[in-house]
Order: C-alpha cells, then structure tokens, then sequence
DNA sequence: ACCTGAACACCGTTCAAGT
DNA sequence: ACCTGAACACCGTTCAAGT
C-alpha cells in the first residue's frame, strides 16, 4: 500500500471549517428565503440546515436572529437606494426623474413584499443611535431623496420650504402607497396608475 | 347533619364554566397584552393563563392566533373609523374638519402603535372576499374618507377627481406619516408638526 | 356544549466539549 | 477561532377524555 493518499489536507481541513463566508452565506440565504416564502418561514435552524451547519455556529458571526434581520433590512435599503439613485438619473433629473424616482420606490416594495417589510414592520428597532448614522443605510436612501428635492428647489422647480419636512412629507407618500399595495387595499395592477395620480397631485402641492 | 349546604348550585356550575364570554374576554385580553407589551408577548398560553383557562379551551372559541389577530385588527378598524368620524363632524366637516381627520387619524396611530402594527403589519391576510365587504371594518373606515371627500368636492373644496382614487392617496399619505413615525424615523414629537405640513401642501395639491 | 391534561412538532438560545 | 451535540424554556396546535 504505496502512497496512501490523504483524506485530508494536512494544514488545515478543506478551507476554515465550512464556508469560506458564512456571515455573507447567511445574508444571502435570509433574504432568498425571505422573497420566496416570506418572514414567517425565516427560522434559525433551517438556515443552518441549507448552508449545511449546525445551528450554534450561526450565533458565531450574529449576536441573535435580530440581528440578522437588522441585515436584511440594511441590505435592503442599499439597494432601494442604489434603485432610486439610478432612477433619478436615468430620467435625466428634475420633474421627470423625481416622478421616476417615486415610481421607483413603489416597484422595489412591490417586487420585494417581505423584504419590504422587515425594512418597516417595526420587527428590527430602527434608530438606535440617533447621531454619527448619517451614513447608515436608512438615511443614506433618504439622503438621496432631500438632494433630489434640494436640486429642484435649486431649479425653481419646487416650493422653497424645508427640504427635510418635504423629503418627509414625499417619503410618507410613497410609502403609504407601497403599504397600501402590500396589504391588498387596492389591486397591484392598479399600483402604477395610483402612483401617476401621486404623481401630479404631489407636484401641484409643492410647485414653487 | 341536616341540610347540608350543596357546594355546587344544583343546576349549572357557576354560570357556564368559567366565563360569561369568553371569546369577548380573549379579544380584550389580547388587545390590552398587546397595547401594554407589544405583539411579541402575545401568546394563546399567556391569554389562558390570564383568563384562568386552559389553552386548548381558547380553540373553542377561535379557530388560530390568526383568528383572534384578525379580530384585533376589526376591533382597531372600528375604532379608527369612530375617531375618524367624531373629528370630522366636531370640527365642523369642510376644510378644517378633514385637517381634523387627519390629526386624528396619525393621533390613533402613535396612541395603539402595536394595535396599528396588528391593522397593517402584514400578519393578518386582507381582502379574503372582494365582494360584499363593504360593511368589514376596514372598508368601513375607508368609506369614512371617502364620503368626506365627496361632500367637499360637492361643496366645490376638492377637484373633482374620481373620489375613490383621491381616498386612495390621501390614505397613503396620513398612513405614510403615521408609519414613519412609529418607526421612529421622526421624533414623535415632530408629528403633528408634519402632519400640518402636510394638510398644507395636501390641500395645495388638490383644491379645486 | 364547553373545558382539561397530556402530548407533538417546532422554535430561539445557551453551553460544555471537541478540532 | 470556529464548530458540534445536547439541553432548556418556550411556542401553536391537536385530541382523547372528562362534566
């Protein structure tokens, strides 16, 4: 019996131990089995089944399943974020782009219903520290919208009132309209042609 | 030993068993662990256990912890809709009493965060039947806005769009401000200040 | 008709112990 | 440093059995 060959590597045994991220198999495997079989399906245990792993070992990487959900929802606001950016620049800016812009909003909740509401159900405690989280990804998405509103204030194209109670007021209303949406209260196909509606009405409340 | 006093009256145990209504008892039960300790501490063996009675009792009486959520959530629709109607008419309906809905409206929301939370969290399926549900409380309560809305587009206050799709986006909005607030994305102390703000440009928007 | 007691399958979380 | 196995306390739900 010449050369056995060996069963494991001699250093270390076949990468770390399992993963080579868990903390970013975890996110990810959180989020898909939030989109595909909603909130209530998202349990501990069954993560660490599909990623093939104990279920202690995810208290490894987070603290408890909070804050894994308070992943997710961070998650999720980089990209609304990055969607409205995109949106707000593709249609080139001012009245076009913000219209996009709030169109935007309300297709990303649609498209992603639960992960919308791990986002705003109230299930991951939103403000903790209310200072130096400038750049949290929640303000950061609401960032991009107080610049939008700056910039047609800017244009003359928007009512010279403070852009932070605009950006909130405005925030408010797409996000009532996603809600409204989610919960059923008007048929999805409907969506857009309310958010048209918004749309013109919102811009004659805050025409300059 | 004469006349030995029954423990037990010879007819019924006490008036039925334990309760002269149980399923009111549960409602209010589940309504009060709710307002007081949010929608995690309720549980179905919690409730029993309060109410002297035990779990599996409470399957009389609901079919699921869905049902009796359901019903919390009509309960808090009801409410909402009464408050709603009470504001309106004190305040003398037209303008001032729909900015008087408004109020209202968000108040009954940072008041009942969790109850509201059970009305619109997702957790409670809406809209099971489409048709002759008019009369259900949610509806009912959005009805509330809509004869607002008529009446002032009547009395030439309002443009006259079609009615249903301007309750449709004043409803996104009052819901939006109430939900940014319960996330705590503004101080609750800044409400009603945003709520003016809004009843302002609101009103810019759709005037006739 | 209404309720009890015990059981089942499922959670999140912890902790000593392994490599 | 990272992971496992077994345990703990807690759920919702069911069901035979009691009155």
């Amino acid at each position: 019996m010449p050369m056995a060959r060996p069963k494991k590597p001699a250093r270390k045994p076949a990468g770390r131990y399992h993963h080579g991220d868990l903390p970013r198999a975890m996110l990810q495997e959180a989020v898909r089995t939030i989109q595909t079989r909603g909130i209530e399906a998202l349990t501990l245990r069954c993560v660490g089944e599909r990623l093939g792993v104990s279920r202690s070992a995810l208290y490894r990487h987070f603290a408890d399943k909070q804050a894994l959900l308070s992943a997710v929802a961070d998650e999720g606001f980089r990209t609304l974020r990055d969607e409205l950016l995109r949106a707000w620049e593709d249609a080139g800016r001012g009245r076009p782009g913000f219209e996009a812009m709030g169109l935007a909003y309300v297709r990303f909740a649609v498209a992603h219903p639960s992960h919308y509401r791990v986002m705003f159900g109230g299930l991951v405690p939103t403000q903790e520290e209310a200072e130096t989280t400038a750049d949290a990804p929640g303000p950061s998405a609401f960032q991009v919208l107080v610049n939008a509103i700056v910039e047609q204030q800017a244009a003359g194209l928007v009512r010279k009132d403070d852009p932070l109670q605009l950006a909130q007021f405005i925030w408010a209303l797409v996000h009532g309209v996603a809600m409204l949406v989610l919960d059923g209260a008007l048929p999805a196909a409907g969506a857009d042609a309310l958010v048209t509606f918004a749309n013109e009405r919102l811009r004659a409340g805050i025409a300059a």
